[in-house]
DNA sequence: TATTGTTCAATTGGATCCAATTGAACACTT
DNA sequence: AAGTGTTCAATTGGATCCAATTGAACAATA
């Protein structure tokens, strides 16, 4: 079967080799209830991750072809990307997938300062000893990973667990969502930061001013701790795009 | 042809007349390139201006044989307006519009409170003599305005006059959306704060700090003209629900 | 009678077919 | 040769048909 995205443009320009599709259809199976629900995650997960990059362009019949689905559930899955922005779609030319930049990640940035300790602010009162624990297993677990998109997971963990109390159903989703997003970028704030000081400090500063309930030292230590990230990836770009030309 | 909406429980407990879906396909026609963003669009603005309740069920066959297109367009459509929390999707169940509450008011005023602050103090150090002059018109054409839908545009371009400024394009779509939901709350918060004086003290002073380009002065403004506006509807709702009983 | 099993109409999910649009290569005019 | 109009393959948008699922009414059993 042929694979997927072997001669996108970004994938040239990016240099990286070609993935095939099927590595993330093998991935773990959820027993998904639906076909669209199916190409959906898979896409968004694929994305997300970095597999599919930005400026590829999603072929419905070929996406069919390799899901061993019609099209119609590969419309439905694009039109529900393209709500959450990670695919544009235009009107009889079809989907691509929405480049990142630096510009993006500053905007991402701006909406993650904003949301996040927001999100923290609402929640910290509510939290228990146990959800504290959970937070602490977390950080833990970060410290030995070396997985990329694991780190990132666990990282989202992390914060999830300390803004779930939050009860605010929407602010959350749009919080997680956009941490999801954000995964797109943690290649390069890998590269930027280095593996091993990946903001554990913070991590375990702001669980401890948690665990104090101290809501401005705990707002204090998330803004400072996503302006830090946010810096780092802008120097980290300049930097890059200097060298193009 | 059949009306929508005819016997829906929504409407029947919240007593409106059950309004015809004819209505919203006769306004304004923008000349929609696909059939699929035709019948997005019209649901949408049906269900944020209030003539679709929540709870109200949407048939895909009957959506279809009212907007004259077969299934396909309204099942694309269904799936982004579910990306957009405007309907509940459930696998061979269907799609119901959601409903409002008290805690979705609430809900949605966190996550206003969290993102429009954020906007303004992006926006404004880069706000023309021309902006706030878009925004004083605005003002303008409130204060004579007594149709509700049109208010809320009203009310949601002044706000977005003074926002647009921020270059930050996924902060501006998240605020726009989440205007755009609240207008679903705006009958209401007219029932808890009347017509006339309906928040253009506030919006006077907000556009007079911006003027000054006084940030922190702004933010507050901003911030206390949401909470305001929050805690009517809580009251509010909770004197309607009290009675209920 | 309460409970469980079963049938069946209503509705959605998915596949296939046809129509409309795009854009790029080609021919044509000036 | 530059620009313009035209044809045509590739691709998406939309319609129709069939399959799968749901849940509610009904029947059977303990």
């Amino acid at each position: 079967m042929a694979t997927l995205l072997p001669d996108s443009p970004a994938a040239m320009t990016a240099g990286t080799a070609a993935p095939a599709l099927e590595t993330l259809i093998a991935k773990g199976k959820p027993r998904y209830r639906t076909a669209t629900e199916f190409v959906e995650a898979t896409l968004r997960d694929g994305i997300l991750s970095g597999q599919i990059p930005g400026g590829t362009p999603l072929r419905q019949e070929d996406l069919a072809h390799q899901f061993g689905v019609s099209r119609m559930p590969v419309r439905e899955a694009l039109r529900q990307l393209e709500a959450q922005a990670l695919i544009d779609f235009a009107p009889h030319k079809g989907a691509v997938v929405t480049t990142i930049s630096a510009a993006d990640a500053a905007d991402l940035f701006a909406v993650r300062l904003a949301l996040e300790p927001a999100a923290l602010r609402l929640s910290l009162p509510h939290l228990t000893p146990e959800d504290l624990l959970r937070a602490a297993d977390s950080i833990a677990d970060m410290d030995g990973e070396r997985d990329l998109n694991r780190m990132g997971d666990l990282n989202r963990q992390f914060h999830m667990t300390l803004y779930f109390r939050a009860n605010s159903p929407r602010l959350l989703a749009l919080v997680e969502q956009h941490m999801a997003v954000f995964d797109r970028y943690l290649r390069f704030e890998l590269a930027a930061l280095g593996w091993d000081h990946l903001k554990q400090d913070d991590h375990r500063a702001l669980l401890d001013a948690c665990h104090d309930k101290d809501i401005p030292r705990a707002e204090t230590i998330l803004t400072d701790h996503l302006r830090y990230a946010d810096q780092a990836l802008r120097t980290f770009f300049a930097k890059r795009d200097g060298q193009i030309p």
